[in-house]
DNA sequence: GTCTATATCCCGATAGAC
DNA sequence: GTCTATCGGGATATAGAC
């Protein structure tokens, strides 16, 4: 559909690719999206894409770095849908609401990128690109400090608190615990916008001592 | 250490094993602690216990089969874990929030069951013992329906929102978000906990209609 | 009923030819 | 850049020893 394919090499033929890059991601995505992650082989997306099971290693490492290019992916498709989603809404608070809907609508209506970005198990740290994707990401973090203006520890609470927020009814929807149709993602996005507004409205408890500190005796009331 | 072995088969020995299942349980969660849940096999697991890579399927029907019995296994600990946990505390807004504490302790202490449990990409509709062994947990259920005394829209809202915060912070944490020495695994189980805390104060928030219904034009404010 | 032995097929990865 | 060939390993299934 979205692929450009030259010419199916046929039997013994030979031939190049236009972008097998690009390709084997694609078609990573699409095996992801029919057999799940755990049985997603690179075997199979290049008999997909019609090279030999050898040809993907001239553009990759291995296999992780295969999907660790498919979270970069996932990176681009999800900051488009927040700032999509975000886009409506005029006060900050607001924004971050529509964000944590986007949250979960993109766990649900792309689940390879999803999975692939947070369950596979692909160390992030070792690829420099997946760093980079996650900027645009950080239109987030700037809402959050509008609205904690000025202060920039309740915003690291906030912040944190939200994004967890988020991604926790995410990652249990996907999990199935609400259900699976389009119901059930439609209630996870509302609770977690309904969390998120509470979270904001509620901020100041973030950063209420909630447990003694782990040093000093401290003799604050707690 | 916690397995019974009778004799190691040596070569061409034959014998039979006290537990295998039990073994390869716990072998696997020993495999999956050193390697990740993406590199342990089954075949290892076997090679490990002492018994061929045929044996197991005595016991189990394939690798997730095994995969599902570590799921119980996980749960159990959970379990255990939350009540340990809570115990500690007597209002219950306190036990809730010990209780955030422990879901993020579990996820990090016991990282190879967290990843079971989350991430292995096991059908748990598929394994009723393991729905079986979700009951424990319901704990925290009673719990929430006692902060919410006498409403269970509220007890099923804030229900949801500190199940998802507690699983949201969990997932990142294990997932690399916050760093990974002990502080990190500290900082997180805090703002969990202190999360949960502004999420049951601020739980009246959770039932404000946040967006628009879906069905009726709704003449409302907002 | 539990395990061994074995065989098939698929996958990941590498080396060298074109 | 891609193919061919090849190696090692893992998931399964089946037959047979005890």
């Amino acid at each position: 559909m979205s692929r450009t394919r030259s010419e199916p090499p046929g039997k013994g033929g030979r031939y190049h690719h236009g972008d097998l890059r690009t390709a084997l991601v694609d078609a990573a995505i699409e095996l992801i999206a029919e057999r799940g992650l755990r049985r997603f082989s690179l075997a199979e997306a290049s008999r997909r894409v019609g090279v030999t099971v050898a040809a993907p290693y001239r553009h990759f490492a291995d296999r992780d770095a295969l999907l660790a290019a498919v979270a970069v992916r996932a990176l681009q498709v999800f900051a488009a849908m927040l700032e999509d989603e975000a886009g409506g809404a005029r006060r900050p608070e607001r924004r971050l609401a529509a964000m944590a809907r986007a949250y979960v609508r993109f766990a649900a209506e792309q689940r390879p990128l999803f999975e692939t970005l947070y369950s596979s198990g692909i160390d992030k740290r070792r690829y420099p690109e997946l760093k980079r994707a996650y900027e645009p990401v950080d239109a987030f973090h700037a809402l959050v400090t509008d609205v904690c203006a000025g202060d920039p520890e309740a915003a690291d609470a906030l912040g944190g608190a939200l994004e967890a927020t988020a991604h926790g009814h995410a990652a249990l929807l996907v999990d199935g615990e609400y259900g699976r149709g389009p119901k059930a993602v439609r209630s996870a996005a509302d609770r977690a916008e309904r969390a998120t507004l509470a979270l904001i409205e509620g901020r100041k408890a973030l950063q209420r001592a909630s447990s003694p500190p782990r040093r000093s005796p401290a003799r604050r009331s707690g």
